[in-house]
DNA sequence: ATTTGGCACTGTTAGTAATTGAGTGCTAAA
DNA sequence: TTTAGCACTCAATTACTAACAGTGCCAAAT
């Protein structure tokens, strides 16, 4: 990225950038100074305009796609505008009403409540929407099942605090008091601890434990790794929205997506870091991932009240309403927070 | 569709047919009478050939898109091209080697089997891939599992014998020893019955067995719906790939498979049918959806070496190499069969 | 020192016209 | 019944033009 001459831009010329951009994102044409002059009321000529535009181009937030037509933001340019967004616009109140009518419908599971608000996401946005479900290794566990199955088989179902279940087959061969006693200990042992600490314990707790057999040794081992199998549930929809906006005309940017669709895996590395920062974030075009050079994400994480457990965000055309999506993603945030806090304390009733 | 004058195609007409179509599967590129004479040894005139073609158009089989332009094929033509593929293409015995080796990693468990299965169609049609997961309600019981998770939440885990693991939460307010009942009580009665019979049965038994409390009722009749509510599972895969063809310079296409792609309810309405069929089944533009007009559809069903249990196949465009793609989708489902079978019989070992 | 009007210059876009070429249908002869 | 020949059609390409939107820069004005 180039250097930026002078540091702080003076005041008439980031005025001048916003207005660009604004009109940019409005219109999707590029801008020219004329159309600027008339739209907004600064009180200079289109050829001062011309000027200031110029040195924007120079220090790098503006460009022209040819010599005779008008400017378009560059990353650094959008980036500067959305960094100047301190305060976050709120949305219309029937807007959030509605929001809330859609989650009417079930919302007990947290796996409904969670592909539904990647639905409200999408929809409300016309983007693509996704949500990273309870980063899954920081979640307490509630419940450890070890069901048998068949002389050889075990099903161990986890259950965890949040409500998320998960399940996997084993192959193993073990007594059935054995398998019950473990049962009990692992669940007296392991209840409260999450995922990601659960799978280091249960290792040292059977050691720990007068195990009468090898196998159920055995069996704490491929436990802990199916908790280390576990994946991060992430939702994504309106993956096809993409296609509808006139900016992309070639199909690379839909394709793109629509890889990311599939492999789910790559979408949970390229957003996972956003866990840790609890502020809405913006990242414009290559910013996070280089395959989503044309795109900007916008996430915020959410929490259960106590600490911060998923990423939701939308993902769109760099050209963007950047206020309103960020503070659709605020909102979004907002209730699935009261959610999950309501759900939380529904647990601690029992 | 146009009543087809010559009950049968004339033996010279329908080589013609062949060839055209074979060649604008080839090329893409309307096929002109000229382009027919040096690519195929009719000994024929190009001023012959335009006549049958002519006559072929008449019949339904053929189109032009403009007054000067090569024939191409109408969906009826297709059709006919392929009813006439009666002996499918053997694969290549290394195709055949290289998908069982695809297949080598975590086959264990059936959602893994069918995912890969559906990666294993997609990668080697280049199209999309798909695989409806045992049409749940078919499947037999294993096993129910009722886990109490607190005074007022149980945990529904029901498990076929196909390896399919589905859970549910519940709330409700049951005594634990009464539950601890129920569950041995709706095993005993309901084990081996399929999803759908059970979800009937459940109701009689429980109304059958002198219950304690009226709550054991109410439960069942909650288990009841889980397993009514239960989705068939479907795995689709490559759906990006259609943005690499061609034919598709619309997005709409794009669009719709997307659409499929989220919606999988609907993809499960339209495939679902094919379940019945036992054979390679190919469908045409829009015989199967009106939405998939652009596209052609080749399935087949697989069984656990009982009974049919679910779909699988590819969608692509309508200008595919049918034999090949009938050739793979029937060597796929010969191999998932091979596993399914295979899984069955460990499952008796017990 | 900044702002501004004027002006030459540049590249896109849209429209028109001319040309080419592939492929057809039809007819008349083989 | 087949074939060669011919007139015809329409899409695709190319070339050219005119209009236009915008820029950069300079010299005059504030």
């Amino acid at each position: 990225m180039r250097q930026v001459s002078e540091n702080i831009l003076k005041e008439r010329k980031s005025r001048v950038l916003h207005a660009v951009i604004h009109e940019y994102i409005k219109t999707g044409k590029p801008v020219g100074s004329s159309a600027l002059e008339k739209g907004y009321k600064f009180n200079l000529s289109p050829a001062t305009l011309r000027s200031l535009m110029a040195e924007l181009e120079r220090d790098g937030y503006l460009t022209h796609p040819h010599t005779s037509a008008g400017r378009i933001p560059t990353d650094a340019g959008y980036r500067a505008y959305v960094d100047s967004l301190i305060e976050l616009q709120r949305l219309a109140v029937e807007e959030e009403e509605r929001i809330k009518k859609e989650y009417e419908k079930k919302t007990k599971e947290i796996d409904s409540l969670l592909s539904q608000t990647s639905k409200i996401l999408s929809g409300l946005s016309n983007y693509t929407g996704f949500v990273m479900a309870p980063k899954a290794k920081h979640n307490e566990i509630r419940n450890i099942e070890l069901i048998q199955i068949s002389s050889e088989q075990i099903l161990v179902v986890l259950l965890t605090k949040t409500g998320l279940v998960k399940h996997k087959m084993i192959n193993i061969c073990i007594d059935s008091e054995d398998l019950n006693e473990l049962k009990q200990f692992l669940n007296s042992k392991l209840r409260g601890f999450s995922l990601e600490e659960a799978a280091k314990r249960i290792i040292v707790e059977v050691q720990k434990y007068q195990s009468k057999q090898q196998e159920m040794f055995k069996l704490a081992g491929y436990i802990s790794n199916v908790i280390e199998d576990i994946q991060d549930d992430i939702y994504m929809n309106g993956t096809s929205n993409v296609l509808g906006i006139p900016d992309f005309n070639d199909f690379e940017t839909a394709r793109c997506l629509m890889n990311l669709n599939e492999h789910k895996d790559r979408l949970i590395e390229i957003i996972g870091k956003d866990l840790e920062v609890p502020k809405i974030k913006v990242q414009i075009g290559g910013e996070c991932a280089s395959e989503l050079k044309d795109l900007s994400v916008i996430t915020t994480s959410y929490s259960d009240g106590n600490k911060t457990i998923g990423v939701l965000g939308i993902i769109g055309p760099k050209r963007m309403e950047y206020e309103k999506m960020m503070a659709l993603v605020n909102s979004v945030s907002k209730i699935v927070n009261g959610f999950l806090l309501r759900m939380g304390e529904d647990d601690d009733e029992r």
